[in-house]
DNA sequence: TAGATTGTTAATCGATTAACAATC
DNA sequence: TAGATTGTTAATCGATTAACAATC
């Protein structure tokens, strides 16, 4: 296990994490490097490399224990000590990642929601609720909150982003397709969808010529 | 203009194009590479490099005209050429992915979804329909429809993925958490929304070690 | 034991950055 | 003209892959 673990490896992890759960469902037990790699499409000394970043797991001739595997990965992304985030912006998007059950075993809780519109404010069918955004302030100041998901409009989402600041947030994970002035002691994760969009299309139209 | 474009530059184009349409709501009308480096926290040569990837619209001195760069983006990404897809499973992810209006910028077009859930069946409010999965096959074949998207639990999405790819799609971009297996013609992009959210955990407790 | 596998060190490959020439 | 910017070529850096030793 290493200290400094590089984008693309840490990018490729719950993919491992995925696969290893999904296989472990189907009762495969142990499973070697060699098999990951072929059914990810990827090397087999990188996916080796990439392990060794997470677990000790390995045993020459029999391979990795999946269970074993697991919960290092999982271990490794912080299951034993889940963050907890809110979550502004209750939208489609919004709605659908506080509704999401699987972020627990990469270390998130969301605990609640925020929007402007009163019509979403209330309780959702999970029991998470959703307060209107003038009370973020008050919710998140001085709790145990550290990240902020910012799945707004872009229009708003600086202010939103400089109340989650304000409020103590030290991790934004931002779904608006804006770039997010923060200080220097926070974190911006940017997602954006279009950017696998733009790597599948690409990839059609080579094959087309 | 070049004719073959690495993947981390394909990735940081909607990002570019994100930035430019947003500069340009705001009334910026030349833009130079260095400035955008600046907002998006990478380094200028690589910006310039990227955007000669997708551009010509450079002019010492001056800059880039946003308006030029962002049809230049645009047409990069297939707005001229839009390809109609089909969303597979239209819960929380899949509806929101159905009703973001978006991704036009970036040549996609979602004409209609499917779901095994006759409570789903339907139109939406924004007068896409939704299908039984039953008809997937009957809708989609001979069609011009070539790209599928995947929104369904990782149970059924290689059911899902077998019908898309009998149906003559080409391209399937899978926001399932598990890795399908498909035919060498037809290309899969995954998604996986925790990836970005493991980089983020990952430096956010660098930051506090 | 032989063979399949792990894990590491060295070589290669690709992407980023630095230096510089060209241009308006 | 001088200076800010573009765009390209060369150097550096980091990530991937190949080769090989270690292990059960």
């Amino acid at each position: 296990m290493k200290d400094y673990i590089s984008k693309q490896t840490l990018l490729r992890i719950p993919s491992y994490l995925a696969l290893l759960q999904q296989q472990k469902k189907i009762g495969v037990n142990y499973i070697s490097a060699t098999t990951i790699a072929a059914m990810l499409g990827l090397n087999h000394v990188q996916v080796r490399k990439d392990l060794s970043c997470t677990s000790t797991a390995g045993k020459p001739k029999v391979g990795y224990e999946t269970d074993v595997l697991i919960s290092d990965i999982q271990k490794f992304l912080g299951y034993d000590n889940v963050k907890n985030a809110v979550i502004v912006g209750v939208g489609g998007l919004g709605k659908t990642l506080l509704n999401y059950t699987g972020f627990e075993s990469y270390g998130l809780n969301i605990v609640y929601g925020f929007d402007i519109n009163e019509s979403l404010i209330g309780i959702l069918d999970n029991d998470k609720e959703i307060y209107h955004i003038n009370d973020l302030y008050n919710k998140v100041a001085g709790s145990d909150i550290k990240i902020g998901i910012i799945a707004t409009t872009e229009e708003v989402a600086q202010g939103v982003c400089d109340s989650l600041v304000q409020s103590g947030i030290k991790g934004i994970w931002n779904f608006s397709p804006i770039n997010l002035n923060v200080p220097k002691d926070v974190i911006v994760q940017n997602e954006n969808m279009a950017a696998g969009l733009a790597l599948l299309s690409n990839r059609m139209n080579n094959i087309e010529e």
